[in-house]
DNA sequence: AGTGGCTCCTGAGCGC
DNA sequence: TGCGCTCAGGAGCCAC
């Protein structure tokens, strides 16, 4: 599932190709991939002036203050072809621009296209309830201890919650607390100061160790360009359960915690 | 305010 | 081989 380094993979490939460009027009093949359509009519002709990510959504800025937002949210991908290419698999969405074509593909059709003013955009969508950017000037761990000690309960839940910390997914959740060598189920209230220092200098390690590979590929993830990521030989317990931990041996756990699949190594993560 | 459970979806993987 | 069941999960929403 695309979290933060795939979406800043994306974000990467589509500024080249995009900004600048002027869009034509859509066509919708799933209804409920698009919230409000009739809104489309106003950036018809318009120019994309930027893109950028927040959190793990996407923006697009046009020339006339209105914003295309884009959540992947599971299986969403957003693919770059040539103009009237035929009909891609499970696509929903087809946003044509001058130079190219972007299709948004999307086996399980959770993922979402917004469009707003640039006034509203952040409240529509959702974005505005998104808590610290990991990769933002003034963010630090001071900033993540203030965040996180006012908390409580276990620290997986609270990774994967986006008004705390936005971009973290399952995949860097487990990753990043196998870095630090902390079990999923630990409550945050009991941690010692030098592993949540562990903590946080084990997640941005993973994220920008997933950002300089372009991503994970493990099943959906293919960037704009149609490349794979090459992130999922970097991982550690993520989709490993029951396989040897690359580091002791021991046969990393599997559980659910937090309504989500997890893995954990019971000799390395205390 | 915080939490647990349901919902949206479809393909993969499993047992028989 | 094929059927039917269960599972996977990001995040919004609702009841409590």
């Amino acid at each position: 599932m695309p979290e933060l380094p795939e979406v800043e993979t994306i974000v990467r490939e589509l500024i080249p190709e995009l900004v600048g460009a002027r869009f034509l027009g859509m066509k919708i093949f799933w209804n409920k991939s698009v919230n409000s359509v009739k809104n489309f009519d106003k950036i018809k002709n318009k120019k994309i002036i930027s893109i950028s990510r927040r959190g793990k959504f996407i923006n697009i800025f046009f020339d006339n203050e209105i914003v295309v937002t884009i959540h992947l949210r599971m299986t969403g991908r957003l693919i770059l072809i040539n103009k009237n290419s035929p009909e891609l698999e499970y696509e929903r969405v087809r946003l044509d621009f001058d130079r190219r074509s972007l299709g948004f593909c999307d086996v399980r059709k959770f993922g979402r296209i917004w469009i707003n003013s640039k006034k509203d955009f952040e409240k529509n969508t959702g974005m505005a309830k998104l808590g610290a950017e990991p990769f933002s000037r003034d963010f630090n761990f001071h900033k993540f201890s203030e965040i996180f000690t006012k908390k409580k309960g276990n620290i997986k839940k609270l990774l994967l919650d986006q008004t705390l910390l936005a971009g973290i997914g399952n995949i860097y959740a487990d990753e990043g607390l196998f870095m630090a060598k902390i079990r999923p189920s630990r409550k945050i209230e009991n941690l010692k100061t030098r592993e949540l220092k562990n903590l946080y200098n084990g997640l941005m390690t993973v994220l920008k160790s997933g950002i300089k590979n372009l991503g994970t590929s493990v099943s959906d993830f293919i960037a704009p360009s149609g490349e794979k990521g090459k992130n999922q030989h970097a991982l550690f317990v993520y989709k490993r359960g029951g396989k040897p931990c690359l580091i002791c041996g021991y046969k990393l756990i599997k559980t659910k915690l937090a309504g989500r699949g997890t893995v954990y190594c019971e000799n390395c993560q205390k």
